[in-house]
DNA sequence: GTCGCTGCTGGTAGCGCTGTCAACGTTCCT
DNA sequence: AGGAACGTTGACAGCGCTACCAGCAGCGAC
C-alpha cells in the first residue's frame, strides 16, 4: 500500500527508487554521488527518474543534509554597473552547477551586512561571497566561525577570512596618476563620490602617487559621501575647478564621474586633453566610444564575479584552491583624454598612442 | 530526556516553546498568524524567542507546509541598467517581508526561460515575477497551473496570465516620434538593437507615427541583434547616415544608443539638435547631463520593480488587488538635443524647453 | 440546564530526503 | 585457504517544522 503520490502530485525519490528497482537511498545516491553505483544502477535510475519526470526537492534534501545548495552574495548595491558585471559573472558560473544564488544588498552598510550575515549564515549556506574587506568585528567573527568557503572579493588584502578575489585600488589608483605624471600632467585633481572602503583606498593611493611626486596638495581633492552619478561629476569638477582653477589633470574615481567631468569641460568649453585630461576607473564601455575617447583603470569585474563563484563551487566540493588569494590586476587604458600635452598630437602618433595599450 | 540541542547547536523551536511553557505547535503559530494566540501566550513565546535567539529553519518549514517563502524573479538581462533599477526595486519592496528573492537570468531567450520556470515551479515558489508577455507557449502553460500568484513586469498586453504591471513600449515610441514631429523635425530614423520583444514594440509605434505622418520609409530604420552598447550606437548612425544621409533626427531604442549617436555626431560635427535631433529611451541618469543635454523617454523601472514586489506580496497574502493590470505610464522628458530647429534658440527660450517637462 | 458555537491549545503524524552503519559479495593479498 | 580490504547496497531513524483534527473552556441562546 503506502501512499503512490505525494498530495502534490510530485514524483518523490521513492517512486523513481521503486521503477528503477533499487532501494530510496541507492536513488539518493545517484543524485549526489553517481560514481558511488555501480554502472547498471546507475543507468536503471536514471532512465527511472528521466521517465518519471523527477525534480528532487530541495527542502526535504536540505532538511535532511543540514545544509543547502545556496551560495549566499552580499554586494553593496545593485544599481552601479560594477557588480553588475560582477553579478554576471557569479550568475554565469554558477549556471549549471546544483547551486543557487541567494543575492542582498547592502546598501554600503557594514551593519546592514552583519544583519545580513547572520541571516544567511542560520540557513547553513554552502558558500558566501561577500564584498570587500571591511567587515565589523562581529561579521568577521561569523565569517570566521561559519563552516562554510567564503570568498571576498572586489579587492585584496593582507588577511584574508577564507579565499579573496580582487585586485590593488590602490596599487590602481597609483598606476593611473604615474601614467598622468608619465604624459607630463603635473597638477592632478580627484574627484571622488560615495568614498566606500574601496574608493578610499583609491584616494589612498593617489595621495601616495603624489607625495612621492612632490605634487601632494589636499586642495586638488573633492570627494563627497553622495552616491555617484554622471552629474555628480560635473557638479564636483566645477568645485574643483573654482578652487584650483590651475589643474590640468582629474582623476576620477569612476567612470561616471568621469564622463560628467568630460561633459562639464563641454559645457565650459576647456579643451580636453589640450587644458585638463581625464582619466576615470573601471573602464567602462562607453569610455572608449566618448569625443575625446577616455583613459580609464580596466578592472576585471566578469572576472571577478565568475573566478569567486567558479572558486567557491570547488571550494565546497572539497577541491581547494592553491593559492587562496587570487588578484585578477588591472590595467590602464590610455586613451586620447590623457594623452602628452606637450607632444604635437599628429593622428598618426595619438593613435598609436590610443591604441598602444589594447 | 531527549535531545536538547541540535548537533548543529542550533535553538529550535521546540526550545523555545519549552522555555515559554507552551507546546511546540503554539510557538510554530506565533511566528506565522500571532493573532490566533492569545496575549499572554504572544509575548511568553515572543520573549522566549527573543531569549534563545531563535532562527527558524526555512527547511523544514518548507518540507512541512509544502511551501517555501521564496520569490522567483525572471528577467533577460543582469547587465543592462534597466534591469538593475527593476531588480533593485524588487529587493527594496521585499525586504523586511518574510520572503526571499530567487533571481535567473534567461539571456533574453524564451527557451531559457521556459527550462527555469520549470525549475522555479517545481520548488513551488511563493510567487512569481517574470518578464514581458512573450513566453513559449508551454511556459505559459505552466504559468497559468502555477498555483501562486504572478506578475508580468516591464510592459502591458491584452491578456495577462495573473497580474501585469508595466506601460505600453508601442505608445511611448509614438509618444516620442510625435514629439520630434511637433518640435518640427520630419525625416526621423530608428536606432535598434537586440530587438527583444519590448524594443520590437517600440519600432511598431516608430513605425505607426511615421505612417500617420505619411513619413514611413524603411530605409530610415537601421536594427542589429547585437547587445546594445554606446558604441554600436555610433556604428549603427552611421550606417544610418551612409544610407539617408537627408535625416533630421534620430529615435534611440535606448539611452546608451543614444548616447553613442551623440558621441558620432560630435566625431563628424554634426551640430545637435541644429543638424539632427536626437531622442532616447528610458532616461538614464546622464541623459540630463550630457551635452547638450538629451531628450528620452522616462520610463518608472524602480517603482515597476517595488510595484510588482509589493502587490505580489499582497496576493501571496491572500489581497488581491483590484485592478489586475497596472499601467505605470512613461514621461517624454524634452530637452535640448531635440529642440524645435527652427526657433531662434535664444538662451531663455531653450532654458524654458528644456526644463518644461520636470 | 443543555446545546452549540467560538477561541484557543495540544497531540499525532508525517513532509521527502539523507546520515549512519551494517551487511553483502567480490577481489586481492599473504 | 583464510583473511583483509574494498565496493556496493539497504534498513533505520530522524532533520525541524506544520497540517490536521480533537479537545477543552467559556459564553450565549433557548
Amino acid at each position: 500500500m503506502g501512499r503512490k503520490r505525494t498530495k502534490s502530485g510530485k514524483i518523490r525519490l521513492a517512486e523513481v527508487a521503486e521503477l528503477a528497482g533499487v532501494s530510496p537511498i541507492t536513488a539518493s545516491r545517484f543524485f549526489r554521488n553517481p560514481e558511488a553505483l555501480s554502472v547498471a544502477k546507475r543507468t536503471r535510475v536514471e532512465s527511472a527518474a528521466r521517465e518519471l519526470g523527477y525534480v528532487p526537492n530541495l527542502a526535504a534534501r536540505a532538511l535532511a543534509s543540514q545544509r543547502t545548495e545556496v551560495i549566499g552574495v552580499l554586494i553593496p548595491s545593485l544599481t552601479n554597473n560594477v557588480f553588475s558585471d560582477v553579478l554576471r559573472g557569479i550568475y554565469d558560473a554558477s549556471e549549471g552547477s546544483r547551486y543557487s544564488i541567494q543575492l542582498s544588498n547592502t546598501r554600503y552598510s557594514i551593519l546592514q551586512e552583519e544583519r545580513l550575515l547572520r541571516l544567511f549564515l542560520a540557513q547553513k549556506p554552502a558558500g558566501l561571497i561577500v564584498t570587500g574587506i571591511d567587515q565589523t568585528a562581529e561579521s568577521r567573527a561569523m565569517l570566521e566561525a561559519a563552516d562554510c568557503p567564503i570568498v571576498q572579493i572586489m579587492e585584496i588584502g593582507p588577511d584574508p577570512v577564507d579565499m579573496m578575489i580582487g585586485f590593488s585600488h590602490y596599487d590602481a589608483a597609483r598606476a593611473a596618476i604615474t601614467h598622468l605624471f608619465e604624459q607630463g600632467y603635473r597638477k592632478i585633481g580627484f574627484v571622488g563620490a560615495r568614498m566606500d572602503p574601496r574608493v578610499q583606498r583609491r584616494l589612498d593611493g593617489y595621495v601616495a602617487a603624489m607625495k612621492d611626486a612632490g605634487r601632494h596638495d589636499p586642495r586638488l581633492i573633492v570627494t563627497t559621501a553622495t552616491p555617484t552619478s554622471v552629474t555628480l561629476g560635473g557638479t564636483l569638477f566645477a568645485d574643483l575647478l573654482a578652487r584650483e582653477p590651475g589643474i590640468d589633470a582629474v582623476f576620477c574615481a569612476n567612470d561616471d564621474l568621469a564622463l560628467g567631468v568630460l561633459f562639464e569641460c563641454r559645457r565650459r568649453e576647456i579643451a580636453v586633453p589640450d587644458q585638463i585630461a581625464i582619466v576615470g576607473f573601471n573602464d567602462l564601455e562607453f569610455m572608449a566610444s566618448a569625443v575625446p575617447t577616455l583613459t580609464s583603470v580596466r578592472t576585471n569585474r566578469y572576472e571577478m564575479g565568475s573566478a569567486a563563484a567558479a572558486m567557491l563551487i570547488e571550494a565546497i566540493e572539497g577541491k581547494r584552491p592553491d593559492e587562496a588569494v587570487l588578484d585578477l590586476g588591472f590595467t590602464v587604458m590610455q586613451r586620447q583624454s590623457s594623452q602628452a600635452q606637450r607632444i604635437e598630437t599628429q593622428p598618426a602618433l595619438a593613435e598609436l598612442l590610443a591604441g598602444s595599450t589594447k
